[in-house]
DNA sequence: CGGCTGAATGATTTATTGAAGATTCACTCG
DNA sequence: CGAGTGAATCTTCAATAAATCATTCAGCCG
């Protein structure tokens, strides 16, 4: 957590007041000093300026966001294919909920994710890691039989891109959308070979095709 | 085909040299009207408005796209999966050869899918309908044994977003791009079941991932 | 010195305004 | 009438000026 007892950490506390109630753009470099109690110039002993306070307190909450997912795939009593599905919808519900409830938080991660791109990426890494331990866990319990553990996770983490921070994508309804996920985890797991016979059955379409509601970018 | 017979037929043929070599904000009503002998308010005799003479271009554009597409899957000679597979590529091709040589006609589709929700989803739709049509054929072939055809082609839509228009969702090479579709079909084709047995072997990574090119939206 | 200040600098954002262009419409012509 | 005109209007864009703000740095304490 951001520790208040260096100067450092007093920043990052200041700065993330001030991003999360006004908002990354409407907030000054000397606004945040004064909040520290500090020249603007001081900040700069502390950080090589304003975006990397924003990419510090963006790494934290990712990071914070990792553990909880962390934590969700390591729940005692799952199969491999019930944790896999755990995650992916735990993380479509984390990042659905981050960019909803607060549009200041938003802003500040969008800046970051464009002035920095190894940021995203970064965060993107940590996620497939939990990918693959989920994956190597299910060959380790012969549910699985997967060769390339690293390289399917990225696979996985392509076919479901479209249900990280959903909204970027659509503008399907919540409910909407753990039925897609739900649809595409299940071709993920089973394949098209699989039609009704052994396995469980295959989701199926309850109104109209909620691939209409899909907005460009 | 844009029909020069009628006066509709040449204005969407004007409208589409400008467009196509200036660009579509550079293009001006009046400059259209004067390249078909006519005064500019004549030409909302024809058209609501300037966006709907682009809209008009891009649907028979799309129309044109989808035709090739069809093309493709119903060549003789080819498996369900080897459909499946061409299908996919020759979309993801199709789009990724569209927005790289030609940026003036990807500012023209970009303005009509953002001000046109509609237009996109329609050409969605199309697209969708060709999968389906795979699907279908694959059920009668006994290759594949899918319950509801619609929705299963929506899911694979929706696992396969990345694909169409590559560019704007990664800036990755075609080469990786066509890798990981490879994979990300292979997954939805045999699932995570598969892993060396019986069926055709798991595309494996090369290098290193190529999910850490991807950028941010 | 090491930690800090705050005025100076230059980049970026915002506000303003004039021009350009999309759209309308009262009217003409065949 | 139906096809077309072109000046009038109203919106949008671009250029510029003004203000704000991130960042730097010469110098100040303790």
């Amino acid at each position: 957590m951001l520790c208040k007892d260096t100067v450092r950490g007093n920043i990052l506390e200041a700065a993330k007041k001030r991003f999360v109630h006004y908002g990354y753009a409407k907030t000054t470099m000397a606004e945040i000093a004064s909040d520290c109690s500090m020249s603007p110039g001081n900040l700069y002993r502390y950080f090589p300026g304003k975006l990397d306070i924003a990419e510090a307190i963006c790494t934290e909450a990712g990071e914070f966001a990792i553990a909880k997912l962390r934590d969700v795939i390591r729940r005692p009593g799952r199969t491999a294919k019930e944790r896999l599905r755990d995650f992916l919808f735990a993380d479509m519900r984390l990042t659905y909920d981050q960019l909803e409830f607060d549009k200041q938080v938003f802003e500040m991660a969008r800046v970051v994710a464009t002035e920095r791109p190894h940021f995203s990426n970064r965060i993107l890494a940590l996620n497939r890691a939990l990918l693959s331990e989920v994956l190597s866990a299910g060959n380790a319990s012969s549910e699985f039989f997967i060769d390339d553990v690293v390289f399917t996770a990225e696979m996985l983490q392509s076919a479901t891109m479209k249900f990280r921070y959903p909204q970027l994508h659509s503008k399907l309804s919540y409910d909407k959308l753990e039925r897609e996920l739900d649809g595409v985890l299940h071709l993920l797991l089973n394949g098209l070979d699989d039609g009704g016979a052994g396995k469980e059955q295959a989701p199926r379409a309850i109104h109209k095709s909620s691939v209409d509601d899909l907005i460009s970018i």
